[in-house]
DNA sequence: TTGCTCCTCACGTCACGTGAGGTGGC
DNA sequence: TTGCTCCTCACGTCACGTGAGGTGGC
């Protein structure tokens, strides 16, 4: 079987310039006769090419198709299947979530247009924090890169070398990632124990609900005046995105004297206090948890200490509310602009010493 | 508010390059000073980036980025999510099939691999065809490139043109792209009606169950002495990838004399017969089904008449296998390679007059 | 003077698409 | 001579990453 480039082209749906890519790359190594400038494509090249289609489709790329066609023992090809298939999980994962959020606000947009009211998009926390913890898969490694238009390795050479650069991958280079990432305004801080009153709501606004009970507790129970120290604190739980039904929760938590009693539907909770890092953000800024968070996993001297999980929200991240007692006492009637620090945010993440 | 660059880089995570990559596209227009180079960030550009941020978050494209922040009315941008919602749909489901491949693949392979065996990735019938089955959505519409290095734009220029060029967003070029695809070697047929017995298997390897089944029923009945130019012809039913357990289906028909009888488990069937494009190939490679198709879909004269899925395999495609009834009738005793003629496929897909 | 921040090119990535300009066999 | 197939550059895509080399204010 002796083909010309067009003849494959037909045949197996691909573009001229397709094949000779592969070519170069050392895919596919068609024959070169003398004193005869055009590409012979026999069986061997057309069954590579066969192959190598199929795996193009798996989203397999070209260089991990390099590694398989020369894999003797399969046991690299059985590697790379299982690095495609785990980092296909987190992109369905994160596919999912955009999906679920491009959905919401589709949602909202229609119904504001029909109120002719103008969305803003930064005004929704939840679908901002939902977006904020996608993340996509950095496809596992690379290094090496493959530079198409280089003449020092003219393709034939690489077909014939083909068989020779075996084995010598070393794949250790994960490691070196985890880089100390921007100084951000982080400050590291001790909390003491405490004890909090608090609720906890999932259904819509759950932020605005769970708010809305613990600032009627606040007024009756005239909390402001029997400790006037009292601190805020609030996480989601669960996060926007893991509830099948679109809806989230957020917890409520208020300092108060370990022997005061709490009436429903508050419970009383005791926190242990611990090690925080702490950033303070503007007040609608949300988004900036992603950073803060890879800003804490990347520390060179903290790393975040997740086990904290149970006790408050998801991986134990929470939130302080400046002056969020003295404005519920005053029932609200108190200047919202930021200058007046009602509505400044610290963000919090417990952490360790590193190798701890 | 005023922020240089490395403030807001740290405050949102971003890099400067990112930051003027956006302000080139025109997204972001910080303000410049004369006699100061340095670019100044002000609250309206912070505004748009954190807006940039979630949107990109989202797997929006810079250019749709661009018409959402310009667009007052936020009709194009509802449109532009449901865009990208049924765009995800689609990269989602094609994702799931590829993943499902890779598992099939991964499974295989370790099991040959246990027993020292090579495992031929393009001998698996079933997950070759589910692989050739996968699209990816051709993000919808483009034509106009942006070019960074252009000299002829300048970015101020486009920060204060932004207001200006807008509503000319005509949006009817999808139907260009049904050009003529390359010219395969397929033919038009009219298939007489004829009368079948039939036979449908679901379960690990189908073609091959349902192929013994069909083999000892012609052997018996003789059906190569009662009608030597009894035809067979194959299709799945469902496609790999269909069912949840990974299994799928395949059913035999071979023509029979309308009077014959059957024996169960064999069904008598009977056909209608129609007009169809034909492709010969030769015997493993049903990838080529995928290229047929889109011959088939974008073909100048004739299209795809998908009606008849019912009756045969899904869209109603089969394959006819050559000379099967006289191998079974020899007890497959005859040569098996290409040569003989024996393993040699027609595809068939049926088609009707454009416009009809 | 020395760091430091910031600037503007400009090349590289990945898997090809898309011409431009040229050659050889019918 | 005229099509036709095939060839080899080489630039473009998209959203930036990554230097190189230079400038201005402390």
């Amino acid at each position: 079987m002796e083909l010309t480039i067009s003849q494959v082209t037909k045949m197996y749906g691909v573009t001229p310039r397709t094949l000779r890519y592969y070519e170069k790359r050392g895919l596919i190594c068609p024959i070169r006769r003398e004193d005869y400038a055009y590409r012979i494509y026999d069986e061997n090249a057309v069954r590579r090419l066969r192959l190598i289609i199929v795996l193009r489709k798996l989203r397999i790329s070209s260089k991990q198709i390099s590694v398989i066609l020369q894999d003797e023992e399969q046991l690299e090809t059985l590697q790379i299947l299982r690095d495609n298939i785990s980092e296909l999980d987190g992109e369905i994962k994160s596919l999912n979530t955009v999906r679920y959020v491009l959905k919401a606000f589709a949602a909202q947009l229609e119904e504001n247009i029909g109120k002719k009211v103008r969305t803003d998009f930064l005004g929704n926390r939840a679908l901002i924090e939902a977006a904020n913890a996608i993340t996509f898969p950095e496809t596992t490694f690379d290094k090496t890169a493959f530079k198409e238009n280089t003449k020092t390795e003219k393709s034939e050479e690489m077909c014939l070398r083909r068989a020779e650069t075996k084995g010598m991958m070393i794949s250790m280079q994960e490691l070196n990632n985890a880089g100390q990432i921007k100084n951000v305004n982080v400050r590291i801080v001790q909390l003491p124990p405490f004890t909090a009153a608090s609720y906890h709501y999932i259904g819509e606004n759950p932020e605005e609900k769970a708010g809305e009970v613990m600032s009627e507790f606040v007024q009756k129970s005239r909390l402001y005046e029997i400790k006037p120290d009292s601190r805020m604190f609030g996480f989601n739980r669960p996060n926007p995105g893991v509830l099948e039904n679109g809806l989230h929760g957020y917890e409520d938590w208020v300092t108060i004297p370990d022997d005061m009693e709490v009436p429903a539907p508050l419970t009383k909770k005791h926190f242990d206090g611990g090690q925080f890092a702490v950033m303070a953000i503007p007040f609608p800024e949300f988004e900036r948890w992603g950073g803060f968070i890879k800003w804490a996993e990347n520390n060179e001297f903290y790393e975040p200490d997740y086990s904290k999980e149970e006790l408050t929200g998801e991986k134990g991240l929470f939130e302080e509310h400046y002056n969020w007692v003295w404005a519920a006492h005053n029932n609200w009637e108190v200047d919202d602009n930021s200058d007046s620090g009602v509505s400044g945010i610290d963000l919090y993440i417990p952490v360790k010493k590193k190798g701890k």
